[in-house]
DNA sequence: CGGTTGTGGCTTCCCATTTA
DNA sequence: TAAATGGGAAGCCACAACCG
């Protein structure tokens, strides 16, 4: 008897299956659409690793041996077995209990896994997300190691080798207390922005300048920062309250918020928000199912 | 050095025939 | 009547030789 498995050709345990329910060798070679002697030959082969004779010959057929009869139900299970596994993945969501770590900013916690979390809640409610800090020149390292599932991003901070899936594209307005006195005239200019106090929300957080006083110093103008943070979870609530302005991404503004959006008289690029994803888990079932929910959450509303 | 091609050995198949 | 066997064909794979 052979014990390694890599000189066994796993096509015999069929012809062994067939062989045993047919207790033919010509009914077994009908079934598995193969010649008599092929079968035939299989069967030798079979007898040559499990050093038995498996099945006597008798007037009408074959016979099985009691080692044929030992090793029937393993053989039954192992296929069977390999048959299920072959069968593609069927993923039920309100039965799941997977678990997924994403990379969000504060900002894609509120447009993207907000949303999200609502849609669960709905229909996959035993599945857990855990969302943790964006590390750019970490993320495909991440991804690779299983450590992260996700990462929400834009396009700059992705790796080409990485799976992405284009969510919305965003613009900066600017915003302001909705009884400040700005708030209350139609038209703006430049110089009139430049004249009001700013909050500030940067990677670095300790940082006064950004995107928009470079587009400033363009023009010959510049502006006061008063305030710089690193997050835009208090940036609303501050506005509010304060005589603030600023420039913040659109999509930032609650709709019960007691602000005033205001057109902005520059030219600020808007940027791209995508989901990006590594290779090992494009086909993986669960992977593909959330990638649809976050996709659906932007495209249904695109419609 | 890497890619392509030719060759030989091995396995598995089928057809024809023999054997139980 | 059905299983086993012999001979030949086809396909696959490893390896060596060749080429750019």
């Amino acid at each position: 008897m052979d014990n390694d498995i890599s000189n066994f050709d796993l096509n015999l345990l069929k012809a062994f299956d067939a062989l045993l329910d047919e207790q033919s060798v010509t009914a077994a070679a009908k079934r598995l659409n193969l010649t008599q002697p092929a079968v035939s030959g299989m069967l030798s082969r079979l007898r040559d690793h499990f050093d038995d004779q498996l099945f006597i010959r008798n007037q009408r057929g074959i016979t099985p041996t009691k080692r044929a009869k030992e090793l029937s139900l393993p053989i039954k299970q192992l296929l069977n077995d390999a048959k299920l596994m072959m069968q593609p993945v069927v993923f039920e969501p309100n039965q799941s209990t997977a678990q997924f770590r994403i990379a969000a900013s504060d900002y894609a916690i509120k447009t993207v896994i907000l949303p999200l979390i609502q849609l669960l809640r709905a229909q996959a409610p035993h599945i857990r997300i855990a969302v943790l800090d964006v590390e750019p020149d970490q993320i495909y390292a991440q991804l690779e190691t299983g450590a992260l599932d996700f990462a929400l991003v834009t396009p700059e901070q992705t790796h080409e080798s990485l799976y992405s899936q284009h969510l919305f594209e965003e613009h900066y307005i600017c915003a302001v207390h909705q009884q400040h006195e700005f708030a209350q005239r139609h038209q703006l200019t430049l110089a009139d922005f430049c004249t009001q106090p700013y909050v500030l929300v940067s990677q670095q957080g300790d940082a006064f300048q950004g995107i928009v006083d470079q587009l400033l110093a363009t023009h010959g103008l510049q502006r006061e920062v008063v305030l710089s943070l690193h997050s835009f979870l208090v940036l609303p609530e501050l506005l509010a309250s304060t005589d603030l302005f600023a420039i913040m991404p659109s999509r930032l503004i609650p709709q019960d918020a007691e602000l005033k959006v205001l057109d902005i008289p520059l030219a600020i690029p808007t940027f791209h928000k995508c989901l990006v994803w590594h290779a090992h888990t494009h086909h993986h079932a669960p992977h593909q199912w959330l990638r649809q929910l976050i996709g659906s959450i932007y495209h249904d509303l695109a419609k």
